[in-house]
DNA sequence: CTGTTAGCGCTTTCAG
DNA sequence: CTGAAAGCGCTAACAG
């Protein structure tokens, strides 16, 4: 590649006419130059086009003013949005963003931190799949500081923001608190997210409220066939429920359109409420109302917190744990 | 930040009593280096843990072995996809990603370009929004080569792999080659893809089918409940079709389910086509059949062709074209 | 307010 | 086969 000469410093300085230290200053925005040598020199930076050599200057600085966002596969669903909100909060703060799929390989995740020694990266936010152990010791011996996103321990040398789980009973009070009393659940009853079924069977008892073992419908994956199967399924029953929780919002979208197919009202005949608030929930008839993990929060304030750790010096470490956010719309109260 | 003090190439030498060119020859696999001395070298750099520090390499080397992937927005559901495939293909070649979002503001979108002068990366990969005109200009002024993903003039200063529009007559004819004759078509027939409709028209006219305006439905956005309604409105027809084109996968899933919730059976009564050939082609029942626009080919493609170029010197621009890939599943041929 | 100077950690001729 | 020395482009004392 016939790489363009670049121009450096020292033409500049020279053809300013003043030494490399000036021009330095001037770039860095140092106070105490005299208005007119920059006026001078910044006539001619714009004239020769010159634009730093952050290399240069990263080797001088230590700091490459690039973090490392480390998730395990951005083809995950939430990734995107996560990853799109670090980087913003990285471009307002002047930094880039690099991108590492470590694959839920915990190996290569130790890896990646132990890259970033090599001094490539300021910091890495880290959303971790190793054992919290292993990984404590790896970020103690990290060049660079780590900020994680999910729940760990408390004594997690890193700072970390992660979510309290607690989405299903956000949910399910939204439900019973509109009136509703034969909810029924659909989705996993087992999977790992099983704790949202839990929270169905709580809400319900500690609300007074029978449970209803015809209520439930279980299917295998967590996606739309599931949602209509179980719509077909309710739609059969003899007590039909009035409001149906979904264990996610592909779930929902599914029972929701199900039911509407079949001539049922929704919200008016069954309320339908999800998990996640996928960017879809907003593209459906009516609206889906669901229960934010706030991912993109978690992304945007991890950033924040490593870009502050970066600048300043040791000080304790932060753990911040999110509210998941019920989100109301069209699928569980009629809008004007 | 209380950073591990860095060991360098200087105290691997002193404490294996050779130069720092010695040491330097073995990390980088120069010949010439008496097996012995690299034997011992080798062993002190893995006793002191040293890794050379990569900002002080690409000062010198001028490279940086890192890439950016300029794209408008990594939430844009096909771009994780690429991104993913873009990033595999970097680590094979021992380049990281950095990953960019310009929002599809141009002027955003050039000053990418010109910050890649800067020497942080050795090249760009850019979906570009930009007018080619202007797009051409600033390549020119680079300082690295850029790769481009999606389809621009033959004479661009620069490669790039983009995609043949054909993926309409692909499904339509999939289609008829399994002896379907009323083939209904749902989405939209003006959106900028509303190409796919004039597939659709002329692929009907090319086989001389007539055309029927009754088995066009018309919706809105191109997603879930689109088709669902379609499915709604092909049911209550006189004369059902035998088949549906969506114009996208998301419609065809919404058809798809919405026939079967009515009782009609995918693919004997009716076969359903879309197209991106999107993750959840795979998560329905039955399977969808699609067309796939080879996003990840694509990323792929982008990313070797601009490592190529980073290597080599100047050679002639690349155009690749690829040809859309008709995938056939469940919904259109009944699976054993 | 500005210039001189000494590196940051590495690669790379050029000698030996 | 190995070492000495120069320098990539920049920043940051330290003098003046």
């Amino acid at each position: 590649m016939e790489t363009k000469p670049k121009v450096t410093i020292d033409d500049v300085a020279r053809k300013a006419g003043v030494s490399k230290s000036t021009v330095s200053r001037i770039i860095n925005n140092v106070t105490g130059v005299k208005p007119y040598t920059k006026l001078k020199v910044n006539r001619v930076i714009e004239e020769l086009g010159f634009t730093p050599n952050i290399t240069a200057r990263s080797l001088k600085t230590k700091l490459s003013r690039q973090i490392a966002l480390a998730i395990d596969d951005i083809r995950n669903p939430y990734y995107p949005e996560l990853a799109w909100a670090a980087e913003q909060v990285a471009k307002e703060n002047n930094f880039r963003l690099v991108l590492i799929n470590h694959y839920g390989n915990p190996s290569e995740e130790l890896a990646v931190i132990k890259e970033a020694s090599d001094m490539r990266v300021d910091g890495i936010v880290l959303l971790s799949i190793s054992h919290p152990k292993t990984l404590t010791k790896v970020i103690k011996e990290a060049a660079v500081p780590v900020a994680l996103i999910g729940n760990y321990p408390e004594d997690m040398p890193a700072d970390w923001v992660g979510l309290r789980e607690n989405e299903g009973y956000l949910a399910m009070d939204h439900l019973i608190r509109i009136g509703r009393r034969r909810i029924a659940f659909a989705g996993n009853t087992t999977l790992h997210r099983g704790d949202r079924y839990t929270a169905y069977v709580q809400s319900l008892a500690s609300h007074f409220i029978d449970f209803n073992r015809s209520l439930v419908y279980t299917g295998e994956r967590l996606a739309i066939d599931t949602g209509l199967e179980a719509a077909r399924y309710f739609y059969h029953l003899n007590e039909k429920p009035d409001a149906v929780f979904a264990a996610n919002d592909l779930v929902a979208i599914g029972v929701a359109q199900g039911l509407i197919g079949l001539g049922l009202r929704v919200p008016e005949d069954v309320a339908v409420v999800g998990i996640d608030n996928i960017p879809w929930c907003t593209l459906t008839t009516p609206k889906l109302s669901s229960v934010s993990n706030l991912v993109a929060e978690m992304g945007r304030i991890a950033v924040e917190k490593l870009i502050l750790r970066i600048g300043e010096e040791s000080k304790a470490y932060e753990r911040i744990v999110l509210e998941p956010r019920l989100i109301v719309r069209e699928s569980t109260v009629k809008q004007m």
